[in-house]
DNA sequence: ATGTTC
């Protein structure tokens, strides 16, 4: 069945698509994006839309693909009193996000290739990287709880930053609902020495430079102007999140059965919002997110660290703060206008992002008269993206965004095309220094296995849901 | 994404 255009930017998924929706299903594309998608993805639109309670439509973001069970990139929300929470909806990397630190240094202080090169080195060195690493600090079981309870709270308290960064991170870093004995002593085993590690795959932490601005006003309020030097840091919450993720996928399966709750597919496995494991689930899930933020904290210390170290000035000298810190992966309790009125949500953000728009009260103060920050990650050649939250985000997304760009090849057929190597290589020849703790995440992760990121970026600031405040160029690459 | 199928 085609789906039917509503504008140049949405496409409408009707309710007719699939015996059983509740609501529409809207996507957010242009043609050459809606092209390239497969009808597994539509289907799985169309799945969530059939669960208990959803509210409005069921969402896709520009950079959608297929994912377990809801697609990455899906957004949906769920009435507070009678709709469910699944984990499928947040993803196996509970909290994966990014997050932004701005300097006060311009591309010209690294024009020095050797200076970035020692850059990366110490910044190799100092914040652990690939598969299964593990971070510098050792926790005891007394200290992971209080990690997962309080998130970056406690990671200021132990010295890595100041009370100023909680300012700039979503919820402030931590997650109130989090309850550490909801989580399992396995996730604890894997999380203990994980901490303050980026693990592999798509995960990353660039230097950047402001390469364009495209709203003025909005940079100038994020503290960003061209050719600045800036930090992104791409991590979640490692094995811990995914343990979490596996624990409670298995326990809402039974719960599902238990309240008689009919989904299209297995992978969707939920239980509803105030039952006994919808409950536990929140609460073990916003363990997970303090963790994440916990570990994007410690990273930025490491960082700072190292700046210190190669450029021999104090981080507050070099204006090391961080401009945002946002949640891919995430579930929240929210409110949002339903029917013209407001309402208690759960919006399930798989592979999106956060866009609250001008004078939310849940975004920090100084960011109010433009909306909040969003961080989209590129790939390692092109670019990544600055945006910031609309009020019609607000309207139409529940406050929502896309989150990157997407996949084209997988990591299988990306390793048969192209060479790490060679990659690398031709990346230098571009000015883009890449340093990997494994052989072949450069091959995997090339820029040709990744969609256009313009695409994405632009589809966003076209349909309204986020718009654009700057490009940003990678200089160094530090990969899994 | 992930001690890449406890």
């Amino acid at each position: 069945m085609e789906l039917k255009k509503i504008n140049e930017n949405v496409w409408e998924l009707p309710e007719t698509y699939k015996q059983g929706m509740k609501v529409k299903g809207n996507i957010y594309l242009n043609d050459e994006l809606y092209e390239g998608l497969q009808k597994d993805v539509f289907e799985q639109i169309a799945n969530v839309a059939c669960l208990p309670g959803i509210q409005k439509y069921s969402l896709a973001m520009p950079d959608c693909h297929y994912g377990y069970g809801f697609c990455i990139g899906g957004v949906a929300a769920f009435d507070e009193r009678y709709g469910v929470i699944s984990p499928g909806g947040v993803g196996f990397d509970i909290n994966c996000g990014v997050r932004l630190i701005k300097t006060n240094l311009s591309k010209k202080d690294v024009e020095d290739k050797t200076k970035l090169k020692e850059l990366l080195n110490e910044i190799f060195t100092n914040v652990p990287s690939g598969l299964g690493s593990k971070g510098k600090i050792r926790l005891d079981n007394n200290q992971i709880d209080t990690v997962l309870e309080e998130g970056v709270e406690w990671a200021i308290k132990e010295g890595y930053g100041t009370k100023k960064d909680l300012e700039r991170i979503e919820e402030n870093g931590r997650m109130k609902e989090a309850d550490a004995s909801f989580v399992s002593e396995s996730a604890k085993k894997r999380g203990k020495p994980q901490l303050g590690s980026l693990g592999s795959g798509n995960h990353f932490l660039e230097i950047q430079y402001v390469d364009e601005i495209f709203n003025e006003e909005t940079a100038k309020v994020y503290g960003v102007e061209k050719d600045q030097l800036m930090i992104m840091v791409h991590t979640g919450s490692r094995g811990l999140g995914h343990q979490i993720c596996a624990d409670y996928l298995r326990r809402m399966e039974n719960a599902t059965k238990k309240y008689n709750i009919k989904i299209p597919d297995r992978q969707l496995a939920c239980a509803p919002i105030n039952s006994e494991e919808g409950e536990a689930y929140f609460k073990a899930m916003s363990c997970g997110a303090n963790y994440a933020w916990a570990n994007r904290q410690l990273i930025t210390h490491w960082v700072r660290e190292a700046f210190e170290k190669v450029f021999k000035n104090s981080y507050e000298n070099m204006g090391m703060e961080i401009v945002y810190d946002v949640a891919h992966n995430i579930a929240k309790k929210e409110t949002h206008i339903v029917d013209g009125k407001e309402k208690s949500v759960i919006v399930h953000r798989k592979g999106a992002t956060r866009a609250f728009g001008p004078n939310h009260s849940e975004i920090p103060e100084i960011y109010r008269p433009v909306g909040q920050p969003v961080i989209i990650p590129g790939d390692m050649g092109t670019a990544s993206y600055l945006l910031s939250g609309t009020e019609l985000a607000m309207e139409k997304t529940f406050g929502s965004t896309a989150h990157g760009a997407g996949r084209t090849l997988s990591r299988v057929k990306a390793l048969q095309m192209y060479k790490s190597s060679e990659v690398q290589e031709r990346l230098e020849k571009e000015g883009i220094l890449v340093m990997a703790d494994s052989k072949g995440v450069i091959a995997e992760e090339c820029p040709e296995a990744y969609k256009d990121i313009e695409a994405v970026a632009n589809v966003c600031d076209n349909s309204g849901i986020a718009l654009k405040v700057s490009r940003l160029k990678p200089l160094g690459v530090v990969k899994g």
